[in-house]
Parts: structure tokens; C-alpha cells; sequence
DNA sequence: GCACAACCGGACTGCGCGGTCCGGTTACGA
DNA sequence: TCGTAACCGGACCGCGCAGTCCGGTTGTGC
């Protein structure tokens, strides 16, 4: 947070990289519960070593969390400038979905608990903004129905990453199916029939997850 | 299980009933975290009444889903005989999805964990099957395209409980309008793609999701 | 080469929860 | 009425895990 912390020094920071990679490793293969223990040991580091860095497991989660997230964005940024609007669109819809399912436990978090955390908050602004880009274009380019907003098609694909972690152990390409269907969704038919109430916005999603005041503390700690 | 268990005396089911009903309650209103505890108080018994009824937390869990599943799948059958298939077919849906609203944390754990308990397996089963029908009707009516499956739709369904459940405490419309969408992408519109793949069944989710020796043990005891 | 930051890793605490035990009590049902 | 099944509820156990502490060690940066 404060940018007064003076730069790690060179193992410190090697450590820390460590620590993240194996946990990151450890949470997809097995998930959330794997203990700090063997987070740290498969980092070869210390439990001290890795409580220094990262003073809560919460911390540690969240930190891969948000550099997920804002690698998924960047990726989003790059198809902008993509010809096909409606590819580009459909493309992002892919490659989220494969992120998510690459690193499911790590999205349930965000979904439970960790959109109190301010951070996390922006780093999902920042990718529901993304999508509203490439969703604008598509509609623009005639290729998605325009009454649809970005977070209608955000559930839709969060409802796919997580419906599809129940079998895509097995069959990976289900979830190519499901991301047609939704495709099918939102995509212009001539015979829509007109959805019911108004499109969700990410102010309505950020209502429903406030900041608990224990989050606001530590982010201005 | 085995039939030759002699009836409970009437206050044992009383009790039996009211552990239930409390931990239905506990359960929707704060998760599956509510300790046994607060369940056997909240139903006004012992922490040993509830262990006799139900051996393991587990136990209790496994009973309310495995009620709540033959509900819905009761409901489903009586919409074989509706007049207009399309309609039957999206009002079982938007049943399904009303009631996992409700009772999001046990279906959770359904989808989790539960599918290696052979009862809850049964059960699931049943639904899927009455969902074919309704589904196999709709496609002879003409209102829905012939290449989905009833797992396409079950796994939209899901999809849509899910994402639903982060925001809907604030804005239940939001799901109706979700499943509109489901709706949109399932229906024979002229312009459809064809979809990747082949239909995901039953026993792709079930291979998902084996039974464990733990449950095939428990279910011959 | 030296001071000190960073690390190691075992021991320890605290916590919450599921599950067990049991002696004393209630109320069902024949 | 009476035998007994079922209940009560406090005490207790075990377990696993996050997080702390600390004395001894390593290796970085100046």
C-alpha cells in the first residue's frame, strides 16, 4: 500500500515469488484448503518466512487474486483492437471462462468473501469495464442484442465456469458447448423476446458484497 | 435403509421433524456453518437427541436435500400434463431455480460433495429424468431447439443459481431476467449454430463424481 | 568483512467444531 | 401402572489449522 515501504531486498523478493507460485500451484491442484505448512515448504521457505510476507492467508489468496485479474484484463485490452467485434467479444468470453476453470477455488473466494476487500473491488471494476468495452463494439458491429449489459453476460459466464467445474474434470468440452448456448443468449435472433426488468450493474453487485469495516481498516493500515 | 427399522416412538419423530425444520432454517438463513449446536437449540432438543437421529452433520444435511430434491422433482411431474409444453418446461425452471435460491448452501454441497452419497445420486437422477420429459416435450412442440440436452439446460439452470446467489439478496429480478436468457439461448430462433460437441449426460456427471468407498459402505450398513 | 535484515523451523497457543459419554430425567405406550 | 425408550445437557476428547514466538543461522548489501 504505501509506497514509502522500501524495495525488498533480493531474497526477500525471490521468496516472495516463491511463495506465490507454489501456493498458486497448490490452491489449483487442490484448493483452498491446503494448509499454510505446505504452502511454505513446497516454496522451501519457512512458515515464518511466509507469514512475514503475506500476514494472513487471506492476504496471500488475495494477492494472486488480483494479479489473475488483472492479467485477464490486460488480455481484454489487447482484443480492442481485434476487426471482428463480436469474435473479440466471444474470444474474451473464452478465455475468462478457461481462467476460471484453470483456478476455480480462487474465483469462489472472490465470489464470498473477498469483494469486501478494496483492491479485489478495483481489480473487478476494472475487468466488468473491459467487457463493457468489447460488449459495446459487438453491439455496435450488430453481432449481440443491445438490450444486454455487461454484468447480464458476466453472470451468464460465471454461471458457466461454475457449472461446469462439476464435470469438466472429464469432459473439457462441455464448456465450449455451454459458451455456444450462451452465445446463442445474447446473440441478435430476430425473434428476442424482451428480457425482464433492467440490466444488472456492477453497482448493484458491489451493494450486495459492502466492504466489512474490518477490510476498510486494514486497507488504510 | 433397511424397512425393518421398527417406527420411531411419536416424540422421536416429533423431535426427528424438528431438527429438521431448524436446520433447514439455520441453514438458509446463515450457511452450512451453523454449528449442531445451534441446531439442536434452535429446535429445542439436546445435542444428543440430534446425534441419535442423525449420526453425522453430514446425515442431516444429506436428509433435507434429498426432501427438497423429491419436491421439485413431485413438482415437475405434474407439469407433464400442461397444455402448452414450452411453458411447462420454462416454469420447471423457474421452480428450480426459486427453490435453489432458497436453499443455495445445501445445493452447494450437493454439487460439491454430495453426488457420492447414493440416496442424494437417486434422487438427482430422478430430477434429470423428469426434466427430459418436460424437455423432450418442448422439442416436439417446437419450442426449443433439438440438439440440447437436458444436462445442457441443467447445467444453464445451475449456472444461473450461482451467479444469481452473489447478487440476488438485493435484487431478486435479476434472476428472472437470467433466465430469459436461458430462455433466448435454448429456443429455436432460425439463426441457431450448431453447438460444440454432443450433449453432456447423466453419467458424465456422475463419472465426475463416483461414489467413495466411505458412502458405498454407509449405504450397505 | 561486517552489521543486520531476512530466514529457518520447531514448539506453542488459541480456537472452533464435530462427535462421544453418561448419569439423571421425562413421557410414551402397552 | 410400570418398564423402558427416548431425551436432556454438561463435560470431555481429538483434530486440524492459523498465527505467534524465538534462539540460532544464513546471505545480502554496503
Amino acid at each position: 500500500m504505501t509506497p514509502s515501504e522500501r524495495a525488498l531486498r533480493a531474497d526477500a523478493e525471490r521468496n516472495r515469488q516463491r511463495l506465490l507460485d507454489a501456493a498458486q500451484a497448490l490452491f489449483r491442484e487442490r484448493g483452498l484448503d491446503v494448509g499454510v505448512a505446505e504452502i511454505a515448504q513446497r516454496a522451501g521457505v519457512g512458515r515464518g518466512t511466509l507469514f512475514r510476507n503475506f500476514p494472513t492467508k487471506q492476504d496471500l489468496i488475495a494477492a494472486i487474486v488480483i494479479a489473475r485479474m488483472k492479467e485477464a484484463t490486460d488480455y481484454g485490452r489487447t482484443l480492442l483492437d481485434a476487426p471482428d467485434a463480436g469474435e473479440a467479444l466471444f474470444g474474451f468470453l473464452e478465455e475468462i471462462v478457461g481462467r476460471q476453470q484453470l483456478d476455480r477455488c480462487l474465483f469462489d473466494a472472490v465470489a464470498h468473501t473477498f469483494l469486501a476487500n478494496q483492491e479485489i473491488r478495483a481489480a473487478h471494476a476494472d475487468i466488468v469495464g473491459g467487457l463493457d468495452d468489447l460488449l459495446s463494439r459487438a453491439k455496435e458491429a450488430g453481432a449481440v442484442r443491445s438490450d444486454v449489459g455487461a454484468m447480464d453476460v458476466l453472470m451468464l459466464v460465471k454461471g458457466v465456469c461454475e457449472a461446469a467445474s462439476a464435470l469438466a474434470t472429464t469432459e473439457p468440452a462441455v464448456v465450449g458447448r455451454q459458451l455456444d448456448l450462451v452465445r446463442a443468449a445474447i446473440s441478435v435472433s430476430g425473434t428476442d423476446r424482451p428480457l425482464r426488468g433492467r440490466a444488472p450493474t456492477l453497482a448493484d453487485v458491489e451493494r450486495a458484497h459492502p466492504p466489512t469495516p474490518a477490510t476498510v481498516a486494514e486497507a488504510s493500515a
